[in-house]
DNA sequence: ATATAAATGGGAATAGTTTGCATTTGTCCT
DNA sequence: AGGACAAATGCAAACTATTCCCATTTATAT
């Protein structure tokens, strides 16, 4: 059931390669570093350096096919794909897990925002950090 | 009319040295990086190391007197004074100038994100990435 | 004035990411 | 299928932002 993106590369120029392939995969079931994305595709039994990690998401950048979203107190950076049920997260400060939500009241304001401020919004992000539920019920 | 952060430094059990009120100072202009931070007091006529720089932030976190913004486009992490009347960014995209926006739909709906995830939300973020008037200017 | 913990300087260490260069691979054309 | 060419890759070295270590200095409480 595994979908080739050889169509979806080859429209953003690019070439299709396994490791290409394999991140996107990756990507597609949740957001990861380069880090992660390294031993996970490691894991699964592909071979791939880092560099070619780093140098696919770069690409995949350029190509607005992933963005990218920070953490406070995370040190690497984390590659979301970017599709179209746009996302936006909270984030456990105790077990650092992330959780992705739907809600995004910003949109309807982003209007004025960018009215008020002459300022033409691209695009945005939204983070909650919080505790998690998890997190709540193992401290009680 | 300079004021002096002696006893704010103490109530928060911080040691009042001129580097600590020289940073203080300086982020009540405007968040900045690390780098930014020493440039700008070095310039000043202030002496002091980058990890004193470093570790003032440290200090300045642990104690809640200022918090991270990081931003998609920028590798460094910028310091912001976690003051009362609480700010969100406008970045623009093309010359990384910064903008503090009042603005925050966020709070009218926490409550509303709390419930749904069971998740207790204790700080967020918004940044609006785009054009600035200066730029759009520019390139007419 | 003194004792003490906290703060600092300077440099070395680390982590994450980027780059250079030689080799390999995918795609396009015949 | 075969060959040409640009794009992609691997590996190691380089780079940047940040942290750590240790010896010295400074602010504060007594």
């Amino acid at each position: 059931m595994k979908t080739c993106h050889k169509d979806f590369f080859q429209d953003h120029g690019l070439k299709n390669t396994p490791s290409r392939d394999a991140v996107f995969h990756a990507l597609e079931t949740e957001l990861m570093t380069a880090d992660k994305l390294y031993q996970t595709l490691t894991e699964q039994g592909h071979s791939l350096s880092f560099s070619t990690v780093y140098r696919i998401l770069e690409k995949f950048l350029e190509k607005n096919i992933v963005e990218v979203v920070k953490f406070h107190n995370e040190a690497s950076v984390y590659y979301q794909l970017k599709n179209h049920d746009h996302h936006h997260q909270l984030v456990c400060t105790t077990c650092h897990h992330i959780e992705n939500i739907e809600e995004c009241p910003l949109e309807s304001i982003e209007h004025a925002v960018a009215d008020k401020h002459q300022f033409i919004i691209e695009s945005h992000q939204m983070i909650f950090y919080g505790i998690c539920k998890h997190c709540q019920e193992k401290n009680t």
